[in-house]
DNA sequence: AATGAATGAGGTTTCATTCAT
DNA sequence: AATGAATGAAACCTCATTCAT
């Protein structure tokens, strides 16, 4: 099953693969559910070697988390060409996501599903790369209102939940489009540009949705 | 801690003491870390009792999560008047998911956390729920476009992944108010709303976003 | 091999069989040495009974301890009757001593030997017994110095000294007794009063060995 | 922590350092809870070296007994001069005995603690060495005995019995002083000389105690 | 309607020990 | 003379589940 059992690796050699297998397992099975037994046997390696390596099933769990956020922002990052107008970018950025999650489905289960269900060692260490993104996505939303000139500027806190609500739509829409067939990740990424660059326009432009009193 | 503990009660009751229990731990500790004991001590109950009305973990789970799906569909539409112009129901159902999620956190967390995380027999379940609701958002989309005389008329397709956009983004925001002190269900439906009627408005009228030459 | 396997006993009574068995292989094997498998088998139970009702392994050795020192030091205490004179009721109690830890030899190894060795839990409370034996032995000699009308009066110092000296031979010889095939209680009991009695009286008459200059 | 690491030492050397290591890991955390990793990071070498050179866990607690034994056994020897008086040599002895016993806490409780608590290759071990101690205390209380013109001679029998409640009292004092802040070892020795001194000088004088009708 | 007593199976972790260089 | 890589076996502990009343 696993890969090749070829012996006497060196350590970061056997280090990766046994990370490999542990997204693998946490992801489809959950940090509970995932047996450092399966573990071991899918890295083709025994279970005291992972200990060795990797010290405890939290700490392989979190060595996970950190290795995929950072491949994960890795690959956004590498989608996007500074030189480009705003949106150009955050389509290039969504696509990148969006492509990176459906490429590895069980990272990203790790990252968005997993990690946040289980308490605190690891919620935060999702929550940093989160804050990366958002981070990221806020500036290029301030990037698009000053290129168009929005007149009345738009309000810091205004472009803060407008990132928000786009980065928490690209994730929902991640799952979505992992979990159901035929959903590619262009189509992905263009449905939530759509939805995003109008509500990026109207409030620009300000005209804003109101509440109808309440 | 538990329910006070008085002997004797009629058996719906029970179950329904135990199934508030059973939401309570699987909502905070997840499927596989939440145990019977912990559950049956929580219901003021013991655990041959719990097996007895509720079989085995698994069916005691997917009870909780139809009844508290049931429960939040019933939330949703109790809270809109279909008299009403579409945005106004849209804006009214949003306001009623936000809340209930507000207000039932560990319920909220069973459906849209654990039970997506533990494989078949729960993200079916799940599943239902969120196809209803889809289903209750396109309905919505559809008549607002009516409304609107949108000419040329949306493209089903475009308000299925406009509806699908919205409920991930909504399931999205919901855990983020639960989980960040100060974020009120009324401002995370507010939030939502704008985002989303503006990229409704914009594809009405026939201004899509386009991807540059790809 | 264990006790005969009787099913359904009350909880107080399945708790002694366990402490038994316990008391039996911490004593024979050590404390780390013991495993947990072992000490259910040989009290007829399965191993999570046992931490059903005990809690640990560490908790079980502690609960060993308490109840084993109690039990020793309520047969010394029955042993004499205060109504005697000093040296006798010393006599008596030695006996009783010997004669206890020669019919409970592994709760002896469990007291002096196991729990001594590892670590702090442990240590203190063997401890705790043994300082309420060293003050029993203390008032013994206190007594018959008075008895003696011991002229000049003995030193509260020197009736410490000789208190720890006759409970460090005591437990010693103990061991030894146990392990050396036809050694009586009752002999080691009479070579320990006679070494001890002895000591007794020339500091009682003030005799006292001096070391010669140093 | 453990020696400076300095390679390509001579195998005797590098056999001394295992042992030291080994020493101080069994005296601190017992046989048992000792592990080979630890006393090999402690000796500044690798694993294998160690099974190389030791054997195994059982081969090197054995050396390891051996070595304290022996080294304990010649300071005691060394301590006494056979020309002094029968008397002089008993306190030097002691004094030596409780020195070396002082200086080296972890070889002492590897030879008075471990190594009887766990089962028959180490018991006879230590047996050995203890044998030839008593053998020697039991030739000086003779010594004694003749010097005092004993009359009626000593029985033979009094004389072991003597030894070895004598022998029992050091070992335990000699746990007790290390394990107790502010007693030196010429502390001891004196409490036990005044003990010890005064039975036999009861004894050789035909001054026995005798217990009352049994 | 309800429970005290009990367990089979499986989890994480550690450890003495060896192989190949 | 010395070590990095690797493991079989066994330890402690937990949990879903049942039996007998």
């Amino acid at each position: 099953m696993g890969a090749v059992k070829s012996k006497r690796m060196p350590r970061a050699v056997r280090e990766q693969q046994m990370m490999d297998a542990a997204v693998r397992t946490f992801g489809q099975r959950g940090y509970r559910a995932a047996s450092m037994d399966e573990i071991a046997e899918l890295a083709g390696v025994s279970k005291p070697l992972v200990y060795l390596y990797l010290n405890s099933k939290e700490d392989l769990f979190s060595a996970c988390i950190r290795r995929e956020a950072q491949s994960l922002l890795e690959a956004v990052r590498a989608g996007v060409d500074p030189e480009l107008p705003a949106d150009a970018q955050l389509w290039a950025g969504l696509r990148a996501f969006f492509v990176h999650t459906a490429e590895n489905p069980d990272a990203w289960s790790v990252l968005h599903r997993q990690a946040r269900s289980h308490g605190e060692p690891f919620v935060s260490e999702v929550g940093c790369m989160r804050d990366e993104i958002v981070a990221f996505v806020t500036g290029l939303i301030g990037a698009a209102a000053r290129e168009a000139h929005s007149d009345p500027a738009l309000a810091d806190r205004d472009v803060a939940g407008l990132a928000q609500a786009l980065v928490g739509a690209a994730e929902s829409l991640a799952g979505w489009a992992n979990d159901t067939p035929d959903v590619s990740a262009r189509e992905a990424a263009a449905t939530l540009m759509n939805f995003a660059w109008a509500g990026l326009e109207n409030l620009m432009h300000a005209r804003p949705w109101t509440p109808p009193a309440a």
